[in-house]
DNA sequence: AACGTTACCGCAAACGTTTGCAATTCATAA
DNA sequence: TTATGAATTGCAAACGTTTGCGGTAACGTT
């Protein structure tokens, strides 16, 4: 009933009578030792229930296998998406992961990082808070261990940078829209200069004049909060226009959401007169009715490339800088919000 | 630019011409060690950076500080508020902590909590994976670290169990719809006999007897897969019948958006047709038309207090098995979707 | 017979921390 | 003066593991 006791390299030892090392690099596959003292040991120990302990390992190799993650929020559901695939790839790799939140806030980010690193994981994967500024805290525990962002991220920091093609992916909303003969498109976008909103809304731009399509700044539309009731209130916005655009393209699904809910309220005939692109492919976007058109992030993936490239970097520890900025694909998945009756 | 170097005692202690031990002890307050020295080591001990190696500290201490949390999934909402209870909770207390996902499947499951056991964690956090047979697994750990189980439980595992009163809750849910002036009350449950959809289904029992409604076999309908899926199937078997129920209660969110769904396209007015009320308050429950009425979980704090009942038995241990059963209260949060117009 | 080689194994140090005990100093009481 | 005690500090062991290096035995080679 003794709780916790683990057997011990040493008491392997002594009941084989051999010598402690012996023990331990028969258990490692050691080349010097003799295959049937080998087979001795590994019997043994499973028969004892030997486990290593990993803290006297990593003790001592000043390696832990510990890759701690920090991001704004862990129930937004993009982020656990992530986590997700962050998971899967660690495990495959043999690596845990440690979780923490910022909470989009920026003293608790650097916080996080501290104790991280005191920690002594060896290796952070990190999305950054909303308002981050102060670059000077992340920048100095990137210079104590490898650091992978991924989702939010700077270009001020200098390490590998995993995304998805947020520009890219907005040209081909916004194409859609276009194709389904659409000529005045809305975008519902963040006044604040945040890189996702910023790639968006370029690629928002490059669509229209791609395809010759005068940018009517009445109906680009920004809000500090790109949320589901701020997608509304600009929507609501919009109709009152003389003049109303025939599609609504919103960097976010809670805004796109906000925007279908505004257009029901007013029996606006949705895509007939608008047109709903979001972005995010989020679980409500399948909810809402008319379910939503969206920007499909595949947030597994992030997640474990963004695992791959950090275990690359712990592994193989390069003195020169990397910043190498990976954008993972994404896939537009059409739904009634745009769907030409 | 040495990436990675610590500052150890050692180095404190060489520099201050003191010993490893007397460093230790001012660091740690200890009484033995005079005030003056105390300030000088703490102050030196600032200055160069000092933190101290918590690897090698929870090696000798053989405490790690650190909990494990299995879950069935992460991405699922109402598991991510709940981890965001976790992680709030346990930064508070000094605990920092370690995730996996059991994916649902029972092996990965007591391989998750071999590796746990093995890394050394101070306690483990888990939420059950569905079906879960072999308890000995679960046991066998137990038998190694304290665990606490929260949401998906069973009473066959001797431990602290932290739920919500799902009996209550679902009584309040139905209880509500009969005070609407509902008596013909449908339910959709889980044909295995979960924990948590037998409790439920306990409560809308007990409500119908309370208030003296006759309970009609035909409309308590059942479903391996408590989905939206299946919740719109369920419903439609409903809609043809002849004598059709006046309200829906389904014990899961998902499955009460599968109603709407189905009304919705049968344009039965909800809710003054039928009635629907769902359970969990997932962040769908607003975004479907009409909003759905459902039973509010305090994910956070189910976090939270299983932090606390886990720590409360990591720091005092006891011989004796414990097993209580504690429950959070939750709230019905009434909106469109059974709200009388 | 002397030496080199090979195959296998053990000794002991090291990682950074905590802690029981011993040692030292100094002041105070006997 | 000596014994006693309090206040500080240091020594060294211990936690479990890995690993460089040295050792031993057996065998083959000259």
């Amino acid at each position: 009933m003794s709780k916790r006791h683990n057997t011990t390299l040493k008491e392997l030892a002594k009941e084989l009578n051999l010598s402690i090392s012996t023990v331990s690099r028969a258990l490692n596959d050691h080349p010097d030792i003799n295959a049937t003292t080998k087979q001795n040991v590994k019997d043994l120990a499973r028969r004892m229930n030997y486990s290593p302990n990993l803290f006297a390992r990593s003790f001592r190799s000043q390696k832990t296998n510990i890759i701690g993650v920090v991001v704004p929020n862990i129930s937004h559901y993009f982020t656990s998406t992530i986590l997700k695939g962050i998971l899967e790839e660690a495990e495959i790799q043999g690596y845990r992961i440690i979780i923490s939140e910022s909470n989009n806030n920026e003293a608790k980010q650097t916080e996080m990082l501290n104790t991280m690193t005191q920690f002594g994981v060896d290796g952070i994967l990190m999305s950054l808070s909303r308002r981050t500024t102060k670059v000077d805290d992340v920048l100095q525990t990137l210079n104590r261990v490898p650091i992978v962002l991924f989702d939010k991220v700077s270009q001020k920091i200098p390490c590998t940078q995993i995304v998805i093609d947020e520009e890219q992916a907005a040209f081909n909303a916004v194409e859609h829209l276009i194709e389904l003969g659409k000529e005045r498109i809305a975008i519902i976008k963040e006044t604040e200069n945040s890189y996702n909103s910023e790639k968006r809304y370029a690629g928002y731009l490059r669509a229209l004049e791609h395809h010759g399509i005068k940018i009517r700044q009445k109906i680009i539309l920004s809000t500090e909060d790109i949320s589901l009731i701020h997608g509304r209130r600009l929507t609501n916005i919009l109709l009152s226009m003389k003049k109303r655009p025939d599609a609504i393209f919103a960097i976010t699904d809670n805004a796109a959401i906000g925007a279908i809910k505004a257009l029901n309220k007013f029996k606006v005939k949705i895509p007939e007169e608008i047109a709903v692109v979001g972005f995010s492919n989020s679980a409500n976007s399948k909810i809402i009715q008319p379910e939503l058109t969206t920007v499909d992030q595949p947030g597994d993936k992030i997640g474990r490339t963004s695992v791959k490239y950090l275990i690359e970097e712990i592994e193989n520890p390069s003195n020169d800088v990397i910043t190498k900025t990976v954008e993972i694909k994404t896939t537009l998945v059409v739904r009634d919000s745009s769907l030409r009756a």
